[in-house]
DNA sequence: ACCCTATTTCGAAAAATATGGAAATATGAT
DNA sequence: ATCATATTTCCATATTTTTCGAAATAGGGT
């Protein structure tokens, strides 16, 4: 993973309303969710959940899906682990990093 | 760890800049770098690299050790590895999230 | 064609972030 | 005390982000 793009990602979760939203989209598992539900479950005005929706989805940590008028959120499962993985990679790229979350020592 | 805090971390290393620079703090191992050397590796003004850096400190993810008149920072590790924790539990809250780092299926 | 619901795009304003030169502060050496 | 180096703080500016109402678009149903 390039830097660039695991800034962009870290960026668009490090937003409280889109971290959140991220943590919805994950728990609701596979199924997804519709934004209309997310909407009811945030409480914001539908625009701003639009916008922060299209930041998650253009940053690759959520894939939308239509079905008729409702459009389908669902977390990017292996966007977001390869994510995690960037992080242990860089946290154990060269130093002890003893209580580092399952990588090998290197 | 709460929401807020992981949101300001995530933050802090979704920026280009400060994500490099945390990057290279990370390799420098347990001894640190001073300011001083992190600005010759990234080439930028001292004044724009203290702005990144006390964000890093802020939220945790380095710290700072005087030594005479260089300061050292190294990247604080746990702190690091909270975070990861805390983006894998959510990831594996009560999804399925096969290729998980580490976390045992709950 | 018209209507209804779902969602996005437009447009605009407020707030936050990023950047860096210049001045200030910190610590030690002479 | 003076100087020299390291780093931060001050200040200002350009850019980006956040927010959201209003209008537009998308996709059926009648």
């Amino acid at each position: 993973m390039k830097l660039e793009k695991a800034a962009s990602q870290l960026e668009a979760l490090g937003n409280p309303t889109r971290l959140q939203l991220y943590r919805i989209l994950v728990r609701a598992g596979e199924g997804g969710l519709p934004v209309g539900s997310i909407q009811g479950k945030l409480d914001i005005p539908s625009s701003t959940l639009s916008h922060h929706l299209k930041r998650l989805v253009d940053t690759g940590l959520v894939t939308q899906e239509r079905q008729a008028t409702t459009l389908i959120c669902r977390a990017n499962y292996p966007g977001m682990n390869a994510l995690i993985g960037y992080l242990a990679d860089e946290c154990c790229a060269d130093a002890s990093c003893a209580p580092a979350v399952g990588k090998a020592m290197a």
